[in-house]
DNA sequence: CGACTTTGACCGGCGC
DNA sequence: GCGCCGGTCAAAGTCG
């Protein structure tokens, strides 16, 4: 369970399919983090809509909705439960601003901005300790879209998306882990605070959606061979 | 005072 | 046709 927390090599995995269970048309994004807080701040401001005990998972599933007039992207965040540490975090639809600068980022020269617990993403009220146990972070994930253009789309969501837990300006000079992937050189935005990250491109454009989902999931209790 | 979280109720879709 | 489940709304309450 621990094993990939306690190699240090904390490993975010991403997983771009289709999802085409459903013909929405919006991006999906499926971030799945390991983090002892499940309040993962992205530089967006969410308003918190709902929380419903989902089956199949003990956990509750949070629901946020971004906050910004025009911008309608919503996100769903549930806990894996096998695995408390494992955060999944689902965004729907892209944003059409930019982030707002005043979160935890403000200022990236100031340095102390982006603090590594501020890169966790703590929210006001949260006393609950960042990575208390030994938090890598896994983060998966998964892409899914009607079905055509995977890669391609999978760009204009990751680009307008900012697609990661920081904003870009903080991304290169945080002192902290922050860390963009090699594999993903042709998405700026795409950053993940603290740790690897695995991108992993289904091929596939069909339906995987369903499968990637499972496999999302199947891997969670199991931990990757190589991670 | 404003912004945001919380919680229960309500609604729509799907499966049996 | 009924029941279950997931998702969303809205009102009240809390915190900064």
């Amino acid at each position: 369970m621990d094993v990939y927390a306690a190699t240090s090599t904390s490993t975010n995995a991403i997983d771009i399919g289709a999802v085409a269970s459903r013909a929405i048309r919006e991006p999906r994004v499926v971030v799945q983090t390991t983090s002892e807080v499940d309040i993962l701040d992205d530089g967006y401001r969410w308003r918190k809509y709902g929380q419903k005990v989902v089956k199949g998972n003990p956990n509750p599933r949070s629901y946020y909705k971004c906050t910004h007039p025009g911008c309608s992207v919503r996100k769903h965040v549930e806990r894996s439960s096998h695995d408390l540490k494992s955060v999944i975090t689902t965004y729907e639809g892209k944003h059409n601003h930019e982030v707002p600068a005043a979160r935890n980022s403000g200022h990236p020269s100031s340095g102390s901005a982006a603090a590594p617990q501020a890169t966790n993403g703590l929210l006001h009220r949260r006393p609950e300790p960042a990575q208390g146990g030994g938090g890598g972070s896994l983060a998966q994930f998964g892409y899914g879209s009607a079905g055509h253009r995977p890669a391609e789309q999978f760009g204009a969501a990751a680009a307008g998306f900012s697609f990661g837990m920081l904003p870009r300006s903080i991304a290169t000079p945080a002192p902290s882990p922050a860390i963009a992937v090699p594999a993903m050189q042709g998405y700026p935005g795409l950053v993940l605070p603290r740790g690897e990250m695995k991108v992993n491109l289904l091929p596939q454009s069909g339906n995987a959606g369903a499968a990637a989902s499972q496999q999302l999931m199947g891997r969670l209790p199991k931990q990757h061979p190589q991670m």
